[in-house]
DNA sequence: TCTGGGGTCCTAGGACCC
DNA sequence: TCTGGGGTCCTAGGACCC
């Protein structure tokens, strides 16, 4: 058995453990840039606010509801997560960290798993001060659903356990084919279009027609909502394939130098995220583009060049990085458009230690590696961009919108929370 | 008029996830 | 004026090889 403990409307929560005046507010959590909606408190989804819903168009509702809006603050999230996650561990010795707010327990040989799911349940709400739901099933797809049947329904108190064939059979009957995990709009869709409007249905359907129409991906859904484990617990994290950073400007940029600046910052990031894991990339993708959402196509075309090459040799230093990275950047940039968006990706990983030594190399790799390990410290220390680059800019006009965050109460000394006595 | 067959590697695109 | 960011997996089709 399997058990999928999953923290409710995540971002949300997380701000509410550090304010207590927001209990019963309807709270809402932007994405970068503030861009839309990427998180709900009940109160807010009851609202009728959707996820994903750009900010700008539902900020009178928020106003007129007096709705709590914050920033995203991933220090924050990461933190909270780390300290559920610890305490997840307690229970079961395999966990899977399946995301930033959720995790498969193995509970083979464990008993009375109802006890057990409460008591997971109420012990992460008492040491961590957030709340969470948990589904018990033989296979990861039924452990969601379970999750999902706990979470929306209140009869459940945040648990369900679904261990034999008469327990689930009824709930898949109830339950929307979307909402399948491993189901989206498309495939959806295209179910609906066939008859297909319940999970039931769907894994009733005959192994030919789901291989044919989607592949041995939806094949193994179906299996696995009848019971039949088709997806192991994810133990240990296997190489990265790629490591991707991107964002979009606070403001539109035309300014090569600008775009520049930019670029060079999200390659550093990148750089630093490769030797956190001890990697070497060889391939780089460089992109960029205007606004697709542009009123008039006519005044602001719609441009979004990307380039991707190999670089002579695999490296994780930052200034070799940006050199290949602002060659492309130079290559694709057009003046005349209004940009909204870059970003870099890297591919091609290897562990450090594990490429092949190349003869011409004329690098002084040992030298690079010092001098990235004494920067990443400092600025791990400190505090991001205690150093950097000059060609990342020292007043970044383009950098990203976010005005309403909250204090980083767990990670950072100035936003440590005060209490008073009156 | 008929125009092989099978393998591998790569890329682009489409689907999904949180 | 204002629409997020970072991933994974699968398949089809083209290039190339023998």
């Amino acid at each position: 058995m399997l058990a999928l403990v999953d923290c409710n409307n995540f971002y949300a929560s997380c701000e509410r453990v550090f304010d207590p005046k927001l209990k019963h507010r309807p709270v809402v959590v932007l994405s970068n840039n503030d861009g839309c909606i990427v998180a709900r408190s009940q109160e807010a989804k009851a609202l009728g606010l959707q996820m994903g819903e750009p900010y700008f168009k539902v900020k009178e509702l928020l106003d007129r509801h007096k709705v709590a809006v914050f920033s995203s603050n991933y220090a924050l999230y990461g933190d909270m997560s780390q300290r559920v996650m610890t305490v997840l561990q307690q229970f079961a010795p395999d966990v899977e960290i399946y995301s930033i707010d959720e995790a498969f327990l193995d509970l083979d040989g464990f008993r009375d798993l109802p006890e057990l799911a409460r008591t997971i349940r109420e012990t992460v709400r008492q040491w961590t001060g957030l709340p969470v739901s948990v589904g018990i099933a033989p296979t990861k797809t039924l452990a969601k659903l379970a999750n999902d049947t706990a979470k929306k329904n209140p009869g459940y108190n945040g648990v369900c356990v679904l261990d034999t064939p008469e327990l689930w059979k009824p709930l898949l009957h109830e339950f929307e084919v979307g909402d399948v995990w491993g189901i989206g709009p498309q495939y959806k869709k295209l179910l609906n279009k066939h008859g297909i409007n319940t999970a039931l249905q769907f894994s009733q359907l005959p192994e030919t027609w789901l291989r044919k129409h989607m592949s041995v991906v939806g094949a193994r859904t179906a299996k696995e909502l009848r019971g039949q484990p088709c997806l192991e617990l994810e133990l240990h994290a296997d190489l990265k394939k790629g490591i991707t950073v991107s964002r979009s400007f606070g403001k539109r940029i035309t300014e090569f130098t600008e775009l520049e600046q930019a670029l060079a910052s999200y390659v550093s990031r990148a750089g630093e995220k490769l030797r956190r894991e001890n990697l070497l990339a060889k391939h780089m993708l460089v992109f960029m583009h205007t606004s697709p959402f542009a009123k008039d196509a006519a005044k602001d075309p719609y441009y979004a060049p990307s380039l991707s090459f190999a670089m002579p040799l695999h490296t994780n230093y930052t200034p070799e990085l940006i050199h290949y990275a602002l060659r492309a950047l130079k290559e694709m940039y057009r003046p005349g458009y209004r940009y909204m968006k870059c970003g870099v990706m890297l591919t091609d990983l290897l562990p450090e230690g594990t490429e092949t030594l190349d003869l011409f190399d004329r690098r002084d790799t040992v030298k690079q590696s010092k001098l990235m390990a004494a920067m990443d410290q400092v600025n791990q220390k400190m505090g991001t961009r205690t150093l950097f680059y000059a060609g990342a800019g020292i007043r970044q006009k383009w950098s990203m919108i976010a005005a309403r965050k909250s204090p980083s109460y767990t990670t950072d000394w100035q936003g440590l929370i005060q209490v008073k006595a009156v």
